[in-house]
DNA sequence: CGGGTAATTGAGCACTCTCAAGGACGGTGG
DNA sequence: CCACCGTCCTTGAGAGTGCTCAATTACCCG
């Protein structure tokens, strides 16, 4: 991990004016302990960040910029990555428990702000604005969760990976005219552990997708979604797009909140 | 759904003395509101409790008594049990999201204290107690579910099933001297809800850790376990030690964490 | 152009699913 | 009390899906 101090960072982040996310979530703590509860940190790909005791009061993970997965380890070395977050998200730090301890790892180089809301709990828990915050985000995070529930127990390897496909597309695909270009931010055994298959796998049903005209390869890591509907449609849920528009609905009365979201929606599957 | 006004419940929650939970949470909210902001509901076995819109502050089920599932139902019937939970514990209540709907389900007969936070929200955001009473609350859930996560990504039926039974023990079983008697609230279709699994697969499962001396059987549905450390040594759940190993082994490679083995061979799953 | 990592592909196997047939159990009515 | 019935549980056979092991092949970077 990496703490970076370079000129580009000290632009975004001035004090009163930082543009580094479009969150503000800092700017709802209390002016005198902004800078003690925020630090933008910068992450090189594979690097690691752990939460470390909050004191009962979150530790929050702004994703200003690259991709970064929360991840764990089994005994013997099994690994999952729990979820996986983009810019634009804000994760509630997990905390390590009972021998167990999930890190944040980044996927790709990224910019991480690190807001400590326990530094302004004491003083800001009248602060309303920041409660709906916190509240609204912590839904988000479990309904997420719930998501990735239902896609490991229900979907089978060839859903899940479209699902993966779409909400890379969604999230940080670049559209060329009408159609999507994505570049995977993770390698096929990182894929695998994000969604409990193994790297051949992962190969093998991407093969597939490829075969079924789903998708285009540029390279092993660029691709090309030529419909996204289509992709979508091979899952038999909701679509991120349907959900994110849900979501503002949701969420359009409460208190402007106002997080792009997605994640993998919910699952269908055997039972 | 069954709104009980028995007199046994009154008994319980006679306001400003209830004893129905030992949360005692709704005692956090503002003395005008505690009575709008709870209720003691009784479920029957099998009958469900839909969480509605709340505006963005939660809702939450407190279980006084029974053991309840968060459940979807699919377009096409099949189901996915997200989380599990029993006496003591306190939910933070599902919001419909995207056309996705997940409900609380009785698994055995219930009492569900519900709180519904808004009614305090706005009254007592200056409530420091209650906020840290959410956030441990909410981080607990955070942590069960990214427990599933990786149970439902990474460990194969067996170790499911001995991590369930696990469960049972130390949340509802009734010691019985060395041993640890359990009643199975779930059929084995729900169990397989829950684990990602079917019905079958959950029966023959149990009957190899039956064969394996793990538990024994009284009835299909009350079974004993005679050591439970035993049980919990086929769940590779990490220990200090062993995770610091893993991580070593895991970290060797290279920057990048790459992990040369995944997880025990697991098919089928879906359609 | 080498060295190393990542990705692909193949063969064989393990685990779980589907479909199907009995068996155990509890409740009901004769 | 017993036959009947529905539900849940068990067990079997065969098929499907994904894993392991192993060998290439592609790609990246110096």
């Amino acid at each position: 991990m990496t703490v970076s101090t370079s000129d580009e960072y000290r632009k975004l982040i001035t004090p009163g004016s930082c543009v580094a996310c479009h969150s503000h979530l800092c700017q709802l703590l209390p002016a005198d302990r902004r800078d003690a509860a925020q630090g933008l940190l910068e992450l090189n790909r594979g690097s690691r960040l752990e939460a470390v005791e909050g004191g009962g009061f979150p530790r929050l993970w702004n994703i200003v910029r690259g991709v970064a997965a929360i991840t764990t380890l089994l005994a013997d070395g099994r690994r999952q990555v729990i979820g996986l977050h983009y810019p634009g998200d804000t994760v509630w730090a997990p905390e390590p428990v009972g021998g167990t301890i999930a890190w944040l790892e980044a996927q790709t180089d990224c910019w991480i702000c690190q807001i400590d809301t326990s530094a302004a709990s004491h003083a800001a828990s009248a602060n309303e604005a920041l409660q709906a915050r916190l509240f609204t985000l912590v839904q988000r995070q479990l309904e997420e969760q719930a998501a990735r529930i239902v896609t490991l127990g229900r979907l089978d390897g060839y859903e899940r990976l479209c699902l993966y496909l779409g909400e890379l597309a969604s999230r940080i695909g670049r559209p060329m005219g009408r159609e999507i270009l994505i570049s995977l931010p993770m390698s096929r055994a990182d894929i695998g552990d994000y969604l409990g298959l193994n790297a051949e796998t992962v190969s093998r049903i991407l093969a597939r997708i490829r075969k079924d005209g789903l998708v285009k390869f540029v390279s092993p890591t660029q691709m090309i979604i030529p419909d996204l509907a289509r992709l979508e449609k091979a899952v038999p849920i909701a679509t991120p797009g349907q959900r994110q528009a849900a979501r503002l609905r949701n969420t359009a009365t409460s208190g402007g909140a106002r997080l792009a979201t997605n994640g993998p929606a919910r699952a269908g599957g055997a039972s």
